[in-house]
RNA sequence: GGAGAGAUGGCAGAGCGGUUUAAUGCGGCGGUCUUGAAAACCGUUGUGGGUAAUUCCACCGGGGGUUCGAAUCCCUCUCUCUCCGCCA
């Protein structure tokens, strides 16, 4: 959510930049800031009266004590009346107040500087590439019939137990998922993030805090009984920890990992997109959250770049980094970076990682907030990224690295694995 | 699931209709003292909103009500704790 202080101070601003993400501002800012100058009017007016009525109280309460009840009686009446307005400045207050925050939560977090326009994927600008592309014999499988020839995936069965889209890990299969979710987060506890295990269902408040109600309602798997919501992504229930909460400056940045399976009702999508691992409706992930000082998020933005670029690299997957443009990046994201590994097989570009920088758009809704040593508290950055999403990885390293002798795994899972082939 | 108790400032904990502009303690910050530190003492210490500005307004779990006046009384919701039952 943007402030209101923000887009009443750079109204132009905001509607520029905006219009990089293709969404057209104008009406609503102006909206906003019409609301607004309402909202002050009405609560200046409502504190006037207020005031009045405290004075008057204690008036009433002084006249009673001194036995003098004829005239506290007279002055009564007076605060009957004030109270009658007060409530209907209240009720305008209230209903401003909610118009204004229906209008804010509709604006998209404004992009970065450096977000290149565009309006499709086709437009994300390259901007890194790493490892030599695989060539593969012409026998070489696609990763679906890879993990039936090796027993390591079952699709069929996870279709019996659940529906599409929830696969069986079994056997090597399991062990190199346990594999994979162990180095992830040994890696990035090695370099300070404190390891969290979250809930993996949430409420409203939490959905709310980081963008994904009420708009992105649709996208998460609902359990009614009790209004809770299986979380899409760590990102949530981590980030929400420090909903509500008013940091000191020298707690930055706080570093927090955690490996979660993540939901995904992914309604809508349908084809050869979904075909084997390559979008599923549950999954596990390790995700990398970051809090941090405005003035240094941006460094902190390329930091979370490296780790990932590093674990890439320590699997041996060629990857890329896109910068997202402005129609490609989600809603509360100031800039966004896309890994992609390269599929040998299907010979496709995966996206596995997402690391964005929300500036402020998420500590606004959250209020999560950090106090400088002069000053009053303020809106603190949020950061996060994938490290790393596994079934797009495993699609990768199961295409990529077969060989005669079956999968081999990469040399810095091994210790984790205790193989060396998926044969 | 049954019964009971409770929700107050960073924490602990008073207050139960008008000396609350929320006591007191701990913690935090500033200062005095000290070579430095500790101790002691003094001061200070929440969030949001409004205004040109102020002795301005709101907030004692959320919402509603009674009253001239509510942290305090009433209703309601949520949550927490204790005991019992069930259970990994």
């Amino acid at each position: 959510m943007l402030s209101i202080n923000y887009i009443r101070e750079n109204k132009e601003e905001a509607i520029e930049r905006l219009a990089v993400k293709n969404f057209d501002a104008r009406e609503l800012i102006e909206q906003a800031i019409s609301i607004d100058e309402a909202r002050r009017k009405t609560q200046n007016e409502m504190d006037t009266l207020l005031n009045a009525s405290n004075q008057l109280a204690k008036q009433i309460g002084d006249l009673f004590k001194a036995g003098k009840a004829a005239e506290a009686n007279d002055l009564k009446n007076k605060s009957g009346a004030l109270k009658e307005e007060t409530a209907t400045l209240k009720n305008r207050l209230d209903e401003l107040e909610k118009e204004q925050t229906d209008i804010l939560i509709k604006l998209p977090n404004t992009p970065h500087s450096s977000v290149p326009k565009g309006k499709t994927a086709n437009e994300n600008i390259n901007v890194y590439e790493w490892g030599e592309i695989p060539v593969l014999g012409a026998d070489a499988k696609p990763h679906w019939e890879l993990t039936s020839q090796y027993d390591i995936i079952d699709f069929e069965l996870g279709n019996k137990l659940t529906g599409a889209g929830f696969p069986v890990y079994k056997g090597k299969g399991a062990k190199l998922q346990r594999a994979l979710i162990n180095f992830f987060l040994d890696k990035a506890t090695a370099v300070g993030y404190k390891e969290i295990q979250p809930p993996i269902l949430v409420n409203e408040a939490s959905g709310f805090g980081t963008g994904q109600l009420p708009d992105k309602e649709g996208q998460m798997y609902h359990v009614g009984m009790d209004n809770l919501y299986l979380i899409p992504t760590a990102e949530v229930p981590v980030t929400n920890i420090l909903r509500d909460v008013i940091l000191r400056e020298d707690e930055l940045p706080v570093k927090m990992t955690a490996y979660t399976p993540c939901f995904r009702r992914e309604a809508g999508s349908y084809g050869k997109d979904v075909r084997g691992l390559n979008r599923l409706h549950q999954f596990d992930k390790v995700e990398i959250v970051q809090v941090q000082h405005p003035d240094r998020s941006y460094d902190t933005l390329e930091e979370m770049k490296e780790h990932v670029s590093g674990l890439l690299k320590a699997l041996e997957l060629p990857f890329r980094i896109l910068r997202l443009c402005g129609g490609d990046m989600s809603f509360a994201s100031a800039l966004t970076f896309d890994f992609e590994v390269y599929s040998a097989a299907q010979q496709k570009w995966l996206e596995v990682s997402s690391v964005s920088n929300f500036e402020t758009f998420q500590a606004n809704r959250l209020k999560l907030r950090f106090r400088e040593k002069e000053g009053k508290p303020q809106a603190a950055h949020t950061l996060n990224g994938s490290a790393l999403a596994l079934p797009r990885i495993v699609a990768a390293l199961l295409e990529n690295n077969q060989t005669d002798l079956g999968i081999k795994i990469p040399k810095v899972l091994i210790p984790y694995t205790g193989f060396d082939y998926i044969d």
